[in-house]
DNA sequence: AAGTGTTTAGACCGGT
DNA sequence: ACCGGTCTAAACACTT
């Protein structure tokens, strides 16, 4: 409840819910993740609110980080030690939320299997060969989902070439090996993000790629900073009643991760990155029945980007 | 030990 | 009343 007469205005409590507020910090970095403590860390930038009872809330979002199919888990890579995962946004939450406001959801996001089902293209078969594995080892819709969501991202791939209307679909074959790299999706997350996470060279549009994918980000510019209205902030609410700006000195957005230039390029195409993580995942299981399907799930997509 | 991630449970609220 | 979404609390396991 806001507490009438003290301070400022904005201390009062922000009115997005722990699903927005996390999906916002996630969107306002470059690389579209963002570790645990980064998340914390935007939201106490920016609403002073939350800089107090941090143990309470803070559960409050990790309870939400792990009970929300919207947000995955990308585990970090070796030459990254550090505590915890990174989170990120799953690809297809990007209308989650009415006319991009954060304020509002427009529905839960729930990933669906029958999704997965959906197609019958030639990429598809080596996801039906692994899929009752997956069920079987465990992989809940989501995490299936998140393993799979390449492959389900390529229903549109183009094997012959051609496509009868006008619109490129962002997995259209020219958008994938395009210039420009729109919308190309691995694991759950937009390729151009996870190669550069994974250390990848990742050419400097990586910044603007996911606008196309993920409405919100849109209103991000290249530097992952966020366009300021005089009067309305990004995320549909006044800025001066709620939101503190970060500090100067401390950019909202994390200190991006560094690429290994050692990596070789990828050879693999995305079809055959998505069965790659597919198949990973399976065998990954397999040599540790213990691991949980989010840690199988970011390893297989790992595994396979590195030894491609 | 502290931080992180998962799960369960209960309460509250708004919409239908 | 019922349902879905959200918030809070708590317990537990795991990792660093």
């Amino acid at each position: 409840m806001p507490r009438p007469g003290k301070n400022s205005y904005s201390d009062q409590k922000p009115p997005y819910s722990y699903i927005s507020l996390t999906a916002m910090a996630i969107q306002s970095s470059v690389e579209k993740m963002l570790p645990l403590s980064d998340i914390y860390k935007f939201i106490m930038d920016r609403f002073p609110y939350y800089r107090e009872n941090t143990q309470r809330w803070q559960n409050s979002l990790r309870h939400n980080l792990s009970f929300n199919d919207c947000f995955i888990k990308i585990p970090r890579r070796p030459d990254q030690p550090g505590k915890g995962s990174f989170w990120a946004l799953h690809p297809d939450c990007g209308d989650m939320f009415e006319n991009g406001s954060f304020l509002r959801r427009r529905k839960r996001f729930k990933v669906h299997r029958a999704d997965l089902l959906a197609s019958k293209s030639p990429q598809m078969i080596h996801y039906f060969h692994h899929q009752h594995q997956q069920a079987k080892l465990g992989l809940s819709p989501p995490e299936a989902a998140a393993v799979a969501a390449g492959m389900g991202r390529f229903q549109s791939y183009n094997l012959n070439g051609s496509q009868s209307s006008g619109f490129k679909h962002p997995f259209a074959i020219e958008n994938i090996i395009g210039r420009d790299y729109k919308g190309m999706m691995a694991g759950g997350l937009p390729l151009a993000s996870v190669m550069h996470h994974l250390g990848y060279p990742v050419s400097g549009q990586l910044g603007n790629v996911v606008s196309s994918v993920w409405p919100h980000v849109g209103m991000m510019d290249s530097m992952g900073t966020v366009p300021m209205s005089p009067d309305y902030g990004p995320f549909g609410v006044p800025v001066k009643a709620i939101c503190h700006p970060p500090p100067q000195t401390m950019p909202a957005v994390p200190v991006p991760i560094k690429p290994t230039p050692s990596l070789p390029p990828l050879t693999l195409n995305p079809p055959q990155i998505c069965s790659a993580v597919s198949t990973s995942a399976a065998s990954l299981l397999e040599q540790n029945p213990a691991a949980t399907p989010s840690v199988v799930k970011g390893s297989a997509l790992h595994s396979v980007l590195v030894h491609s």
